[in-house]
DNA sequence: TCTGGGGTCCTAGGACCC
DNA sequence: TCTGGGGTCCTAGGACCC
């Protein structure tokens, strides 16, 4: 049996959920800004027909965006979500089998079914999409999944595709591989792209057919996998259940420099306390808290500085309560007086099944207590909503915020909002 | 004034061991 | 000229993704 994948992608995806709200943005040119309304992650066509920048610092595209009455949104990461769901759910109807690769991004194996015609069922599926979710989205079908990401960016672009492109004989796929750059094959990133111009690879035919011994050499066995693909070959399957992550981070940079020792152990205990959250909703603990903590290094005129340390757990825990503690004693080792900090992170690894934990003669906690603790602090959360109980350290003035000053509101679980009364 | 956050995988090289 | 060789573990750094 021959291998089939499609790859789903949301067009413009943080764009596109703003349109759903406001119907009235068809047309307009939109994008989306980062965490701190600090730069540009999401465009919709029209804005980078004006040359914006993905990446771009909000300040620096400001002038266009004025100019061109580009509407801006920050980013509200709720919605995004829950949006998100929706349209993964509805993909779910179409196939047991779907992988989801991003929060914008799904594989689907066609590769059993019989009887349907594939063009049409890819066409059914982006409508239905659209009309459930009110969300566009292209479609690339073709036998390996990096094939079907190089389909899909096809049939995004192009007129003629019309957001679906099924790549499944000899000739279309040397015409697609020849059309595509080097540079945009999916594994392959700018310092790749580069390498590959100086041998004189410029598109993903030529890249499809060097030797594996080339391929292995300057691009590693991941590269080799790659060429493979693009030949044809399968070697990647679909990961419909997404494995356990083995490094869970969480940082921020902050709305405004931050001073005081007081300050950042309230952000690194808020952040301890996600990366803990997570930890447990994956049934898993750790054994390693990294912290980091650094300062503007864009400011290059003001004093720089970076650390980071880490520290190995005697015992491996999932408790909020015991990691905001030890990223507390962490942060105290590296934090000097002084600077002005922008940013802070936690980082934890070492990560195990939290029943497998090892035990520990000289382990001092009451580990069933602190458990049903958590337990208890969960299911709180979930019923009243986040952050409705937590730990006194992650404390209450938080002058580190981020900014997001164009917020848009909660349209998909805020009634006021949907209903829009005041 | 203003520059995101969260991941994965691979390789090279050093330390250490027998 | 030529200084043992092979294995494992760990870490830092590099590359990529959305």
């Amino acid at each position: 049996m021959t291998s089939l994948f499609a790859l789903v992608d949301c067009n413009n995806f943080y764009c596109s959920v703003m349109r759903v709200f406001h119907p009235e943005l068809n047309n307009v040119p939109v994008v989306v800004l980062s965490n701190n309304d600090g730069s540009i992650i999401a465009r919709s066509n029209e804005a980078k027909a004006l040359g914006l920048q993905m990446g771009q610092p909000f300040f620096e595209a400001k002038p266009t965006i004025d100019k061109y009455n580009v509407v801006y949104f920050s980013s509200n990461y709720t919605l995004i979500g829950d949006m998100s769901a929706r349209v993964h759910s509805t993909l779910a109807r179409f196939t047991p089998n779907v992988e989801i690769y991003s929060i914008d991004e799904a594989f689907l194996d066609l590769g059993g079914f019989k009887g349907i015609v594939i063009p049409d069922y890819a066409r059914t599926i982006r409508n239905t999409v659209k009309k459930w979710t009110g969300i566009p989205v292209s479609i690339g079908v073709a036998p390996t999944k990096t094939l079907a990401k190089l389909a899909n960016r096809i049939a995004k672009k192009s007129e003629k595709a019309n957001g679906v492109l099924v790549l499944t004989e000899a000739k279309h796929l040397e015409a697609a591989l020849k059309r595509t750059d080097v540079g945009d094959v999916w594994g392959i990133g700018s310092r790749y792209a580069t390498k590959l111009h100086s041998f004189g690879i410029n598109n993903a035919w030529q890249l499809a057919n060097v030797t594996d011994a080339f391929a292995k050499k300057h691009l590693t066995v991941v590269g080799l996998r790659l060429v493979k693909e693009l030949r044809g070959e399968p070697c990647a399957d679909l990961e419909i259940e997404p494995p356990a992550k083995k490094g869970i981070c969480s940082s921020r940079s902050f709305g405004k420099p931050v001073t005081t020792l007081d300050d950042l152990k309230e952000a690194v205990a808020v952040y301890a306390s996600r990366c803990a959250y997570k930890l447990r909703q994956q049934k898993s603990a750790c054994r390693v808290v990294t912290v980091f903590i650094h300062t503007n290094p864009f400011r290059e005129q003001e004093p720089q500085y970076y650390n980071t340390k880490t520290i190995n757990l005697p015992v491996s825990s999932s408790s909020t309560i015991e990691l905001v503690q030890y990223a507390t004693m962490a942060l105290e080792h590296i934090y000097r007086d002084g600077f002005a900090y922008k940013k802070a992170g936690v980082y934890i690894t070492e990560i195990g099944p939290a029943d497998g934990a090892q035990m520990n003669i000289f382990d001092r906690v009451d580990r069933s207590k602190h458990a049903s603790l958590m337990l208890t602090l969960d299911q709180l959360n979930k019923s009243m909503g986040k952050g409705t109980v937590k730990v006194a350290a992650e404390g209450v003035s938080h002058i580190w915020e981020p900014k997001a000053e164009f917020s848009p509101p909660c349209y998909t679980t805020r009634i006021e909002d949907v209903l829009k009364v005041r």
